[in-house]
DNA sequence: ATCATTTTTCATTTATTACTGAAACTTTCT
DNA sequence: AGAAAGTTTCAGTAATAAATGAAAAATGAT
């Protein structure tokens, strides 16, 4: 397969899981192209590489930058600003899955949490109290799990690992 | 809270927390219902609590029971179908998770896969062929923690000693 | 302080995704 | 076989989400 081609391929496929993944498929696509770019880019080369508005290109990069997933970077004597992607791929891994932990799984434990105090003691309302609670255990605990898997401690742990089996 | 306005909370809550990930709010909602509710439910049982269309509440019923979340069931001197929902959550988790791997996860790993045949040796192609690679092990990684976390010995082993812990 | 360049915002447009409802189909009963 | 009850399909419509592009704001050089 061609560079071109594969480049293609990668950004169109990076875009389509984000966007079953509840990402949007643009921001997905300009984090793929930066993640596959050797030098920083202008918002300009992302708008013309991608074939997407200005606007859209900024309020893009602007998310990114927000998940931690893309750096600003200031070259001498330009004046205008470069982008470039996080490339090591646990730290992507950490940066999205602590992001999404907190804008989604702790609010969805924290309201589990609140059916404890559904009133009344029909066979109704403890079948949802068994449910709400036996989810809010579950969503506890992959919360949990995530929470120690990302730690930067554990990172740290695991990239030395993995460097150690190349 | 009463379990009125506790059960309208939830169905809302399981369908915007679907929605953020990639599932319809519709198909989250239906689940959410029979989740919580004690007797299996008719197709009209659910277009009425939730005011949706009929073709509405059976496409999405449809495709609850393609992932294994719901069942049909039938009663007898009945005709017509009703549903209900599986309710242990650790063989919910683990549907969607299967569910989820085989539907994208296994074909973006095979995809990153292809990427190892990419052509040529400059530093864009070797850049390129180094971020596909990590990715392909990451989620390849990924893959196998979800395949391992999933099986039914595993889930079999969980429930057990969940049950013990009680 | 002015002006040229770059970034950000946001009302409008466009694209995508989901829903409706009526018709077609299937099943089961008499 | 015909009718009644129930289920599925899908073309058209509606709702939602995302993108555009022009204007406003910010930046920084002179």
């Amino acid at each position: 397969m061609e560079l071109h081609e594969a480049r293609e391929k990668f950004i169109q496929a990076w875009g389509a899981f984000g966007s079953q993944w509840g990402i949007n498929r643009s921001m997905a696509q300009v984090h793929a192209l930066l993640l596959i770019s050797t030098e920083p880019l202008s918002t300009e080369d992302v708008m013309e590489q991608l074939n997407i508005s200005r606007g859209n290109a900024n309020m893009n990069l602007r998310a990114l930058i927000d998940w931690h997933l893309v750096d600003r970077v200031l070259k001498t004597g330009e004046r205008r600003e470069f982008f470039q992607a996080e490339k090591d791929v646990w730290t992507i891994a950490t940066h999205i899955t602590r992001e999404r932990k907190k804008r989604e799984l702790e609010p969805m434990v924290k309201l589990l949490g609140e059916f404890k105090e559904t009133s009344g003691h029909s066979a109704e309302v403890k079948a949802f109290k068994k449910m709400a609670g036996d989810l809010h255990d579950l969503t506890g605990r992959i919360d949990a799990v995530l929470e120690r898997s990302t730690r930067s401690d554990v990172q740290w742990f695991l990239k030395a690992a993995s460097s150690l089996l190349r």
